[in-house]
DNA sequence: AATATCACTTAGAATTCTATAG
DNA sequence: CTATAGAATTCTAAGTGATATT
């Protein structure tokens, strides 16, 4: 069973001497000297910081001595029960958030499918980690589990990828006139004055007027369809559909400064959660036993914790620890609680605390809302919808825009990830006098809710949020913004994008030069080259400097000492964890002086000093800012999992069903996911549905050898003939006469309980008729069909036939349904093993946010694959500029 | 220069909706 | 038709990075 559970709930780490709560850490003195000598890379060799365990061969890892650990590992939660978290059945199993020790690997895996490599597999130190590892063989990644070769085969595809971007920079350059020289002034120069040019290349522009136009003529034609078709339908329609199409901004070259977002701007404030409603007085919590009558405010605190107990936060004792404080204030505030006698009870102990009534009673009420008719669902769904429909839109520049989060976040206990400090505490209810409103100066502002009234109403033309808070757990300002649908999203995500493609114009360039820069004698210049190699080749995050009163997670620019490990020649292990604490494992083959610099990095430092000491984000986006205006850290991963899932959906050959274009695309999305180290939870059986899944695999295997056995009961010379072919499947053959007897009776059970099922239906039909109940005989009559099974398998598992059910049954008639049932077979299993493949590994986000929409839109029309294939509704409707301007030609 | 503030994008979890296998 | 699995959507936490403040 997984360890890695038990590092979810530790101790609250005390803060030391009260600093202010937003402050970042204060940046010790370096401990790296400002200049690199000779002699120091000379030395290392002779320092032992390396680790030697291990011999070569082996992926084996290497356990970092405690020493260098993080703080947040040698820190034991006070109580903690081994076993308890044993109970946890498997499926529900935390991810490992606490960057486990390779030792601490379970051992035990989620049933994986037949196909798990064995060694590498057992080795992983968990399944979160094992993502990061299993990187597809075409991830620009060199990942040392690989066979030698293979590794090789990797890097040399790197290098293509690479100097296939190399040899498009210098296109993108050639074209422009310039000459190729590596003095970057040049470059800058000529990219500085490019972005000028606010939305796409102006030679672009016409080729997109050319595009554009075509769909225009076609809208322009379907609108005045529609509106004959309609006829009488109603005089303002053709003005609706105006405002419903939206503004093509992607077909206007309008300039704006950047920096006003709007001129005038119209909405209705921000929807306020309902009332807190009073539990029926039958439903309390009970202290020792106890049954408590609480204040209103406390009930409600109470409630949160309580509707959360099959929650993974409250085995968290941080997260317990917590609410219980913060509980025990309010519950202070508001007067105490009661015993059933009105006496005062003194709530003190969290562990005397029972929510289950509470528990149940919402699990109650939500079975019951489950329960309604199909009607009354809708019908309360349409009250919802009319109580939000004043908020969706808002009215910007005079066009209608959709609004994103009006809803003020409701009051709830705070749900931190990873080890957050704060987890688990009261976030309070927001009041209207804590909130602004953004809003044009002449619009009509939204009144607040009766007898309240706002914080402030500002006009802010420069920014883009309606309304705005500071929530009271971590003082973070919440914005209420448009929705991504809107131009405002549209146009800054459109933006991005040819920025990262901008990048594509000097990658080169800037490769060109940390390569050399490795080699610096400044710490600083050779710290930010390996950090900018980092940020290229692995797709690492910037790394802002961190709080302390925030979960303790890393980018490449914080990254601490302990979080890589060094084994030469020059393979790096780096364990940490990134954003949202999910971890980052992987192991890398890198270039042999970065190997040498991250030696050099390391050297005289503790596990938690900074292994880039000397430079920040800000320095090292000042220097990248120097190469092309605008450019960041961040800007890489754009252009990386963009160009990967250009070079990956380019391998996809022509021809080919649907179904395979579809595989393939999510083929090169998982790429750039595992680029990105996009994961998620394993859902929480998954396991189970897994296991459902194979068995159904298997039953059609089954299926498939009684039409099998049809052919040898009309042609028993066969059997004879061919042996082989009458066997049961490979997949199958093991222990088969043992499975196939709890197979049929499974298939027995199953008609059994169609069988009831239809005769208490045919039964509720009869009542509803007026004609009397069936009797339990013709019941028992239809049960005998359940006989006739048992003996037909008897016989079959006797004899090896089955008797055809229709008489007109030929051979070859069967064969065609042996082939049917061989492809439905081979569906269901490479479907079950994407699936199981991809378990962890979350698709969305990178096609979401780094892969440009317009890539996908290209691969679409080239093979001819419905977009809704890939963008549902809400991404069809986000990425509708891209979904415009792009054809088959796209490139990125 | 450090750091605080602000605005915005990116992210996985939780919840709701829906399609389809049974 | 209905239960369920998976897809889609919602929610809000947690990043990045620009700019203001000290």
């Amino acid at each position: 069973m997984s360890s890695s559970d038990d590092d979810v709930p530790l101790a609250i780490r005390g803060r030391p001497n009260g600093s202010s709560p937003k402050s970042k850490k204060a940046s010790p003195k370096p401990k790296s000297p400002e200049r690199i000598t000779k002699a120091m890379e000379k030395r290392l060799d002779d320092e032992m910081d390396l680790d030697t365990a291990g011999d070569t061969g082996g992926i084996g890892i290497t356990v970092t001595n405690t020493s260098t650990r993080p703080k947040r590992k040698s820190t034991k939660p006070a109580v903690k029960n081994e076993s308890s978290d044993s109970d946890v059945p498997l499926t529900k199993r935390r991810k490992p958030n606490g960057t486990p020790l390779k030792s601490e690997t379970d051992s035990d895996d989620d049933v994986p499918l037949a196909s798990r490599r064995g060694a590498a597999a057992a080795k992983k130190p968990s399944p979160k980690a094992e993502k990061a590892e299993e990187s597809d063989s075409d991830a620009p990644l060199l990942t040392s589990k690989l066979s030698p070769a293979a590794m090789k085969m990797l890097q040399k595809e790197k290098v293509e990828v690479e100097k296939k971007a190399a040899e498009t920079a210098k296109a993108i350059r050639a074209e422009k006139n310039l000459p190729t020289g590596k003095r970057k002034l040049d470059v800058r120069k000529e990219e500085e004055s490019d972005d000028d040019v606010p939305l796409a290349g102006r030679k672009k522009v016409a080729q997109k007027k050319a595009k554009t136009g075509k769909t225009t003529a076609k809208k322009v034609v379907k609108k005045a369809s529609a509106r004959a078709g309609k006829g009488k339908a109603g005089k303002g329609d053709g003005e609706e559909e105006e405002e419903e199409a939206g503004y093509a901004w992607w077909q206007e070259q309008t300039e704006s400064d950047g920096k006003t977002k709007w001129t005038t701007l119209e909405h209705n404030g921000v929807m306020f959660p309902p009332p807190y409603q009073r539990l029926p007085r039958h439903v309390k919590m009970r202290y020792d036993g106890v049954p408590l009558t609480l204040p209103e405010a406390a009930e409600e605190v109470a409630g949160f914790f309580g509707a959360m107990l099959t929650s993974e936060h409250v085995k968290n004792k941080v997260f317990c620890d917590n609410f219980f404080g913060d509980f025990l204030e309010v519950l202070e505030e508001s007067g105490g609680a009661q015993g059933p006698d009105g006496q005062d009870v003194d709530v003190t102990d969290f562990n005397k605390c029972d929510f289950t009534p509470m528990f149940e009673y919402f699990e109650a009420k939500r079975e019951e809302r489950n329960q309604l008719t199909v009607q009354q669902k809708k019908d309360l769904k349409a009250e919802r919808d009319a109580l939000e429909e004043p908020y969706l839109y808002c009215r910007l520049d005079g066009r209608k825009e959709k609004v994103g989060n009006f809803k003020v976040e409701p009051p709830g206990l705070f749900r931190g990830r990873g080890e957050h400090p704060k987890t688990g505490k009261l976030k309070k209810r927001v009041m209207p006098e804590q909130v602004t409103i953004n809003i044009g100066e002449e619009a009509k502002v939204p009144a607040p809710p009766p007898g309240h009234k706002w914080k402030s109403v500002v006009h802010k033309q420069d920014v883009t949020w309606l309304a705005m808070w500071t929530e009271n757990v971590n003082d973070n300002v919440k914005y209420v913004m448009l929705a991504a649908t809107s131009s405002l999203k549209g146009q800054s995500d459109f933006k991005k994008f040819e920025k990262a493609r901008e990048l594509k114009g000097v990658v080169d360039i800037i490769r060109k030069d940390y390569e050399r820069e490795l080699r610096d004698k400044s710490m600083v210049v050779r710290q930010r080259a390996t950090a900018m190699y980092l940020i290229d080749k692995l797709a690492l995050r910037a790394g802002n400097a961190k709080g302390e009163e925030e979960a303790d997670t890393v980018g490449c620019c914080s990254l601490k000492v302990s979080n890589i490990t060094l084994r030469k020649p020059n393979l790096v292990t780096f364990d940490f964890l990134g954003k949202d604490s999910i971890r980052y494992y992987n192991e890398v083959a890198v270039d042999p002086q970065v190997f040498t610099n991250l030696r050099l990095f390391k050297a005289r430092k503790d596990g938690a000093d900074e292994l880039f000491d000397r430079i920040t984000t800000q320095s090292l986006n000042k220097h990248l800012t120097s190469y092309l205006k605008g450019l960041t850290a961040k800007v890489f991963r754009t252009y990386n999992a963009s160009w990967t899932m250009q070079i990956e959906l380019a391998k996809i050959p022509a021809g080919g069903s649907v179904h395979d274009k579809v595989a393939a695309y999510h083929l090169a999305n998982k790429t750039v996911a595992v680029l990105c180290n996009h994961q998620r939870g394993v859902p929480a059986n998954f396991a189970q549905n897994m296991q459902r899944a194979i068995d159904r695999v298997k039953g059609l295997r089954y299926q498939k050898l009684r039409l099998k056995r049809q052919i040898a009961y009309l042609d028993p010379k066969r059997v004879k003939k061919m042996p082989d072919y009458f066997k049961p499947d490979p997949e199958i053959q093991e222990d088969f006469d043992t499975w196939v007897v709890e197979h049929q009776k499974l298939l027995i059970e199953q008609e059994r309980e169609k069988i009831h099922r239809k005769f208490e239906k045919d039964n509720e039909k009869q009542v509803s008729d007026g004609k009397p109940e069936l009797k339990e005989k013709e019941l028992n009559e239809r049960l005998k069909a359940l006989k006739e099974m048992e003996k037909e398998f008897e016989k079959e598992n006797k004899t090896g036939k089955v008797e055809p059910k229709t008489r007109s049954c030929s051979i070859e008639k069967i064969e065609e349904q042996i082939k049917k049932m061989d492809e439905k077979i081979k569906k269901a299993e490479m479907e079950n093993h994407v699936k199981d493949e991809n378990k962890t590994i979350a698709l969305g986000t990178s096609k979401l946010n780094y892969i440009d929409p317009r890539l996908t839109v290209m691969f679409c029309n080239k093979h001819n694959v419905p977009l809704d294939k890939f963008f549902p509704k809400t991404m069809r409707d986000k990425f509708k500029w891209a979904i415009e301007s792009a054809d088959e030609t796209f490139e990125f």
